[in-house]
DNA sequence: GCCAACGTTGGC
DNA sequence: GCCAACGTTGGC
């Protein structure tokens, strides 16, 4: 079991829209670094979901459905996708700006590399996270 | 709208 | 293979 954060900008794919399909492959992930993150998705993996511009929070959480594997819509087999199924929202979103005020997640991606989309979350991290999220 | 912090591209 | 120039992301 492992914990991961996906970056997602809303008026593109939200995590309502996530909810409203049931299902989705997620795609379009192309810095190597995002990549070798998803790479290391496995099934049944939990996912929180941050929504980039004017939200700049984490708003739900999602679960791995199975293994990453290559995008067919590609020819570069390095590009991933992988199909995630929707979790609840959560109750009280969790702000960049609480993150980057608090010292616990000073060393946390999301905080200190502003465009990476793909990040592993510790358990320490995603336990916070959650408590967090339920206000 | 700006720009910091990246990543990518292409000429050499 | 370097690296200058350019492009992109995403927070401010």
């Amino acid at each position: 079991m492992n914990y991961w954060l996906l970056k997602t900008e809303p008026s593109t794919y939200s995590h309502a829209d996530l909810v409203r399909d049931k299902r989705t492959t997620w795609d379009g992930v192309a810095n190597p670094v995002a990549l070798r993150n998803m790479g290391g998705m496995t099934k049944g993996d939990e996912v929180m979901i941050y929504h980039t511009g004017d939200e700049k929070q984490i708003v739900g959480l999602a679960r791995v459905a199975g293994a990453p594997y290559a995008d067919p819509k590609q020819s570069d087999p390095r590009m991933l996708v992988v199909d995630l199924v929707p979790g609840p929202v959560v109750a009280h979103p969790v702000t960049l700006k609480a993150l980057k005020a608090d010292a616990r997640f000073k060393d946390f991606a999301l905080v200190r590399l502003s465009r990476l989309s793909v990040m592993p979350v510790t358990p320490a991290q995603w336990n916070m996270l959650l408590e967090m999220s339920k206000g």
